[in-house]
DNA sequence: CGTTTCAGTGTACGAATGTTCACTGACTTT
DNA sequence: AAAGTCAGTGAACATTCGTACACTGAAACG
């Protein structure tokens, strides 16, 4: 009533984000497939039957999951998108964008272990609902990322299909790196290598678009 | 004894042959994890223990499939080293050299569908040991990768970790078109699509490596 | 030819799975 | 204050799972 009362609907709430979150960890070996609905309702506390409150079958679990993670995705893309305003030439603002990208990458994963993982998993292995949905989120992510990427001096020469070619090629190194962050997470020596290679190899990407149409 | 006859070494080989197919087969919608020891058995024909007479566990099973997937790989790796000898120009090298390992990539991912996709699955998802293998194995290729290009002319200017962060960026921008491939298989124009998409990516890629040291 | 080896059989077991159904009781609504 | 809603319970089910064990019979061998 007053204040430490709880709603039904925040209680309902609650066990549903319990579920979710358990559902995270406990994927976290071996995929989706592996994850079975008794697990997860023994994790959080839960009789097995409760689950079919919250979703009707470990697809449409893993459909939220989808739609959570790239939450995630799209807030780390906003991220690396706001750089440092002191940027006179060209140069310093193609490093300032790759500085800020590797930087909001490296802390979003920090952050948000679960969810990078996940894409990652699941986007080759789990259910073939789960992983449709995450090649077309995937598709929809690189679309955005090459509107991006338009905006950037420079870029005014490559065609719309360039675009979306150089974004694919970014957003798979991307993820294939917060993979790599994520099991290298306790380990800040490697932690740095890997952001140097991302920073390297969007610095190569970026290099090589620019001198893209003196070839083709 | 003459000819039809058929050595016990050879029946056994049948089998375990059948084994590695049929887990091939069946772990191709979700991951090794996914996968039953007596699933396997019954799709190869044989009683669920007579697998124990091949492989200790699925995990070994998954460890073969690892290295003979890598045979696949490498294969691939070898052919595209094959080029046309007709290069008289620096550029017409480059673009030969990029024809070359995309047209290999498109025909042995044709022809080897369940190890390409196999690599790209286990990689993320499948038992921690799997996936292990497949990111040393992994390690090595990029090893590989790297000598071939240090042999292209024009890259001596290279130091050996731009060759290793080059070869990363590669290795897993074509992972990712195998497995695209490999979903598009029954669709030529989108074969056809992404085969041009791999072209495009790996001459951005080559042109920002030749363009590298001016920047960093 | 007699003996050994061993790939594959058949049974049996406890454990874990997804899903059903009728239930309870605290919160919400009237 | 009474009636209704509904998140979570608990028992039961048919399957499937990995694995242990004793076995069979044909190929390999001395």
């Amino acid at each position: 009533m007053t204040e430490t009362a709880e709603t039904r609907t925040e209680r309902k709430e609650r066990t549903r984000r319990a579920i979710l979150d358990a559902a995270l960890r406990l994927s976290a070996d071996g995929s989706l497939g592996v994850l079975s609905l008794r697990q997860v309702a023994k994790e959080v506390g839960v009789v097995p039957t409760a689950f079919y409150r919250h979703f009707s079958s470990i697809d449409e679990l893993g459909l939220t999951l989808v739609e959570e993670s790239f939450v995630s995705l799209r807030a780390m893309l906003r991220d690396a998108r706001t750089i440092a305003p002191d940027v006179d030439s060209a140069q310093a603002l193609f490093l300032a964008i790759v500085d800020s990208s590797v930087s909001s990458l490296v802390a979003h994963v920090h952050d948000d272990h679960a969810h990078f993982r996940f894409i990652a998993r699941e986007r080759f292995a789990g259910p073939p609902a789960v992983r449709e949905a995450v090649g077309h989120q995937l598709q929809l992510v690189e679309r955005e990322l090459a509107t991006d990427i338009a905006r950037i001096p420079g870029s005014e020469q490559w065609s719309g299909e360039d675009l979306l070619v150089l974004a694919n090629l970014i957003v798979t190194a991307m993820i294939g790196h917060a993979e790599a962050l994520v099991d290298a997470a306790a380990r800040p020596r490697e932690v740095a290598r890997i952001a140097e290679t991302a920073r390297a190899q969007l610095r190569m990407v970026l290099i090589g678009a620019l001198n893209w149409r003196s070839v083709s």
